[in-house]
DNA sequence: GAGTTTATGTCAGTCACTGACATAAGTCAA
DNA sequence: TTGACTTATGTCAGTGACTGACATAAACTC
């Protein structure tokens, strides 16, 4: 299938993307995100900073790398729904296989959600571009299961960020409780207004 | 009232900002957002580039001068809704009453609109403080009406991302068209498919 | 083993943004 | 009017994110 077995120099390169990876989230952790210069992650990596930018088109990016196969999830449950299902049941169940990336990556996810509440500009970088991203192709996939032309029907849009917002809810009461709740039941809760809004 | 007759040096303060945000905008009308730099638009305003970041957080802000204006507009407006009205229908009035700007102010949204078209970060900025911000207030003025708390029950930031959701589908679809819609039928037909939702 | 591709290092540069200090203009009270 | 104060601005020096250009060595291909 697709699961090609990469040559040393693909192998190299994934090794040295995920090493400048974890020793950011390792020093954002230690002294959070302002408190750590690009040079700071590149050295601990042992590669120089302009390698840091070429894995990584900015500061904010490497503490979202993984944020592909979060979008990769989401896309795929959606396409998987069964064509009788309601858009927006499908929906919920595409947001809600995101959930499960929390409870087998909880480090990574809530050192995520602690640098947003704290710094500014990590806020913006998930919600402009990562979120952002996110919502972007889940509208695409609606539109396109609907039948219709995004650019023309707001409907595609509105369902995709009123998810997102009880995304963005459910990840604000997961990480104001410390990230010890069941990050899964808080999405389905949150999701849960999806499907009697306005109620 | 509170229209008090500021006092010169007030009025000063006000017309640099002014100059600064006007200029700017001639500049980046001119050549685009990234070919000015912070240092041209306060030489044409002829302050120094320290003076523009006492005005100013980022190059971003200066384009979006007048956001807390509109601000106003979507707070008042919702304030000011009857209270039996329903709480969807208030905020679909409330983001109608921020249309009007683009009316009045034709040059300076088409500019936003454009730039956010052509620069990531001007649109990113547009989403992560400018947008983020009216949708968290709204949000609060919402859960106020609601009598809940916007923490721990996610329907009001629902309500609000979707209402913004329209909104965004209304830019586009007028940037779209040039600018040379009104853009005020364009946020009304975005707008009903909140009304109906999930329709 | 020769030729090609590419991930990386080095270097120099641009520019957004900030702290510290000095100054002049505006404000306000005696 | 004068004098004390507040504050908007200028100047200066600095930090750090990010980028283009060129060289090199490793990995890939044939």
């Amino acid at each position: 299938m697709s699961d090609f077995e990469p040559g040393r120099r693909e192998r190299k390169k994934q090794a040295t993307r995920d090493d400048l990876m974890d020793h950011a989230a390792r020093l954002f952790d230690e002294r959070g995100f302002d408190a750590v210069t690009t040079t700071d992650i590149a050295e601990a990596a042992d590669v120089s900073q302009r390698t840091f930018f070429r894995h990584f088109p900015s500061k904010e990016a490497v503490l979202y790398g993984h944020a592909d196969v979060l979008r990769r999830r989401l896309l795929d449950e959606f396409a998987n729904r069964p064509d009788q299902e309601s858009v927006v049941d499908s929906v919920i169940a595409a947001v809600r296989a995101m959930g499960g990336y929390y409870e087998t990556h909880h480090d990574e996810t809530f050192l995520q959600a602690r640098l947003a509440a704290d710094f500014p500009a990590v806020a913006a970088y998930a919600r402009a571009y990562v979120q952002n991203d996110w919502e972007h192709e889940l509208t695409a996939a609606i539109a396109a299961r609907m039948g219709i032309d995004p650019l023309a029907d707001p409907r595609p849009e509105i369902l995709a960020s009123a998810a997102f917002a009880a995304y963005r809810a459910a990840v604000r009461r997961w990480s104001a409780g410390g990230g010890r709740a069941a990050f899964g039941e808080l999405l389905d809760e949150s999701l849960a207004a999806l499907a009697t809004f306005p109620g």
